[in-house]
DNA sequence: CAGAATATTATGTGCAGACATAATAATTGT
DNA sequence: ACAATTATTATGTCTGCACATAATATTCTG
């Protein structure tokens, strides 16, 4: 016995060993948290922080009374961090740079109106570039609801991008992203100084305040971006 | 006073809801865990828990002895669920299907042999279909070191596809994910059924248990696949 | 024997107290 | 004034105990 798992931690790396080596097997039930305790010289407590920790991560089902048993198939979970984008470009490494390319108020298109819900409402419609090193790096999308940002519509956004502007300025609590492929329109590959027609990386997301909508934006990213994750 | 905030759930929900509500605005120090657990009427172990879980939402920032403040910006974790494929497609209720379409043993091309470092190795490619209600679904381009997943010489992948097997019997310790669009090759858009050139979105997943690779897959999705997350 | 009531059990969570650790602030020595 | 040492402080975590809760197993009852 290499003797006590004193921290979480340990115990956490141990169980994990135990599962990538097949000590535990997927679908096995595993020993409840007493056993587990006293077989590992720690507290209960301490094994279930450990084993709540796996479990978040997906490679551990538990169920009371039922007990803990390894996942059968484990859902990874790529957890991607989705910054701001002059963050973004900045960590890479790269000179950032924002030009507004439109601001009005308009009713949106049915699409924007079904997702945000906004009925008859116009909204306030940014479209904007943000650079990498003086080359595009994404063209934005926006639409934003005035009702659910307050003090929007005093916003230029002529060197300051909506996107940072919201995130400091607006709260939200919800939001739902999708990513998609999509071809370039003559316009977008104006735009994004690209082939009309090359395949572009697409992000929308929709951010809601309790029931109001805040804003939609989707992301046209230029061509060859990747989004990256660990699991 | 609402009285006692009993459970860490509540806690977590009144410290949401002060972020939101801008009583602790971005940048705030918020009052230390002690603080807290007088004025909620709760022990610091149970304020712990839930400042721990609003902090691993990413709208805290903690720190020993600097204390806690709400994080300036906020960035969102959108957290996407990787499943089996098969899985991906009953859950939209749609008749999985799949096909293999090549199965050998080869050296891989460059960029394979540099994302996965296996030198001169011979690795086994698979190239596969799967479906959802009989229309092409993602077009899988695997790549497996035998080496890191034993047994894998032995299955034929005929009607089992390789992404289950490899979840089901090979164990790994880490991986990383790539997303991307690119534009569909002739090769790829007959396979796909679609046309060449249709901007398609791409996963690209490599794993590995410990220090051995074990597997490299691209998976090309039919146009108009998206990734969905929430916030 | 079917179905309802009850007991059992594993996880979920709370508490108070203690010590560990990291980061900052204050003090000291040169 | 500056650098090195020491004190302080907020979070991080462990412990042992208690009770809550959900899901299953068992017993009781018509």
């Amino acid at each position: 016995m290499t003797t006590a798992f004193r921290n979480w931690q340990a115990v956490q790396q141990e169980v994990l060993r135990r599962i990538h080596a097949r000590e535990w097997a997927p679908g096995d039930l595993i020993p409840n948290e007493a056993d587990l305790a006293s077989e590992f010289g720690c507290a209960r407590a301490t094994v279930n922080r450990a084993l709540r920790a796996v479990a978040e991560a997906g490679l551990l089902d538990r169920k009371r009374k039922a007990g803990t048993r390894v996942a059968l198939q484990p859902v990874a979970r790529a957890t991607l961090s989705i910054a701001v984008i002059r963050q973004e470009v900045e960590e890479k490494g790269a000179r950032y740079g924002y030009a507004l390319l439109e601001r009005s108020m308009t009713r949106p298109p049915a699409p924007v109106r079904a997702a945000l819900n906004t009925a008859d409402a116009t909204l306030l419609h940014i479209r904007a570039l943000h650079f990498a090193d003086g080359a595009p790096y994404a063209l934005e999308d926006r639409w934003i609801n005035p009702q659910g940002a307050p003090g929007v519509l005093d916003q230029p956004f002529e060197t300051t991008s909506a996107n940072e502007w919201l995130l400091e300025h607006t709260p939200y609590t919800r939001g739902d992203i999708a990513l998609s492929a999509q071809s370039a329109t003559v316009a977008e590959a104006r735009d994004l100084g690209c082939d009309a027609g090359a395949a572009l990386f697409a992000l929308t997301r929709n951010t809601w305040n309790g029931p109001v909508a805040v804003t939609r934006v989707r992301l046209l990213f230029a061509p060859g971006h990747s989004m990256q994750a660990d699991l």
